[in-house]
DNA sequence: TACTTTTGACCTCAT
DNA sequence: AATGAGGTCAAAAGT
């Protein structure tokens, strides 16, 4: 904590969601929401979850929203890599009584809408004025859905991470273009690097995960800011910049660790091993992939089977 | 030919 | 200061 403003937990604020079950989520004011979650964030009421996920997973069909004025939540945590969740939430009803929900209790009663490609430019504007970055402060007319916000990294921007379905995916204004891919530490699938792709220039990111809690969940994070308008030919977006082959981002691929029996960047590999070289690897493990131009582009398969004609020498060494 | 994807190398930052 | 993880670069390959 100290002197660093973004030593602050979590920031839970009630806007713009479904209200199922006339559950509207609100706070009265700017001071009781942060009094409310000063007191939230006391080491004796705070419970850590295990991740965002366990209040935003989606465990029933996304609902449709009703006006503009549907509400939501979102959980802000500036500073630090690991976020910190509330154990409690606040909810107004219609009629102002106020009730705090468990996680249980906030899964079963909001469902989340998809996520608008306007998503960034509204998250970045929710949190009160002291604890944005000052390249964030942007207009606050657009209205999101559920989202975190971290940062790993002292110089980064701001990471928005959404946990999408696959067919969410396809979701997206914006076109992308992939420029790496990683495994991480933390997950068994790699994380897939895109940038956007139409303007040159564009300091937007985003990445790409699978979600290791369900076969058809990704977990997608924004970075940075669109310095132009999303672009209005269907074909040049979500990363079908260069054609309409495909709906899903180009080049998202899951391949879980125990492939690799290396580091992230085996330095022994060669360049000119690459991916349909002619060696089929022993006893490849099942994956997940979603490659562009596989016979059903929409739907994950299993990798596995494709490996009898591919194969990814790569990853063993000789 | 122009563009995208792949992936090892390299860089930055957190610990 | 050393180390490792995450993020980016860029050449090669694919489309």
């Amino acid at each position: 904590m100290g002197d660093d403003n973004w030593d602050i937990g979590a920031i839970v604020r009630g806007c713009n969601i479904n209200r199922p079950n006339n559950v509207v989520p609100t706070f009265e004011n700017d001071h009781d929401d942060w009094d409310f979650f000063y007191r939230l964030l006391d080491d004796d009421q705070m419970t850590n979850f295990q991740g965002l996920g366990d209040i935003f997973s989606r465990t029933s069909p996304v609902a449709q929203q009703q006006n503009s004025d549907d509400l939501s939540f979102e959980i802000i945590n500036p500073t630090s890599s690991v976020p910190i969740f509330a154990d409690q939430v606040k909810i107004m009803d219609q009629n102002d009584n106020q009730q705090l929900l468990q996680p249980a209790q906030l899964r079963q009663q909001i469902i989340f809408p998809p996520p608008p490609p306007t998503a960034l430019t509204y998250v970045q504007a929710v949190a009160p004025q002291e604890l944005i970055y000052p390249q964030q402060q942007l207009a606050q007319s657009v209205r999101s859905t559920p989202v975190i916000q971290t940062r790993r990294r002292k110089n980064q921007s701001i990471k928005i991470i959404y946990e999408l379905r696959q067919e969410e995916l396809t979701d997206d204004t914006w076109a992308w273009r992939k420029y790496g891919q990683k495994p991480i530490k933390s997950s068994p699938f790699p994380r897939n690097y895109y940038m956007c792709n139409t303007s040159k220039g564009c300091k937007a990111k985003k990445h790409i995960e699978k979600s290791p809690k369900a076969q058809d969940l990704f977990v997608v994070a924004y970075y940075g800011e669109h310095d132009h308008p999303p672009p209005v030919n269907k074909s040049c977006r979500a990363g079908c910049a260069r054609g309409t082959k495909s709906k899903l981002p180009r080049g998202i691929s899951i391949f879980p660790r125990a492939l690799s029996s290396k580091s992230s960047s085996p330095s022994s590999v060669s360049r000119r091993r690459r991916y349909r070289s002619s060696v089929t690897p022993l006893s490849p493990t099942p994956t997940l992939e979603i490659q562009n131009g596989s016979p059903n582009k929409d739907e994950m398969v299993d990798a596995s089977q494709r490996w009898q004609g591919r194969s990814r020498e790569c990853c063993y060494d000789s």
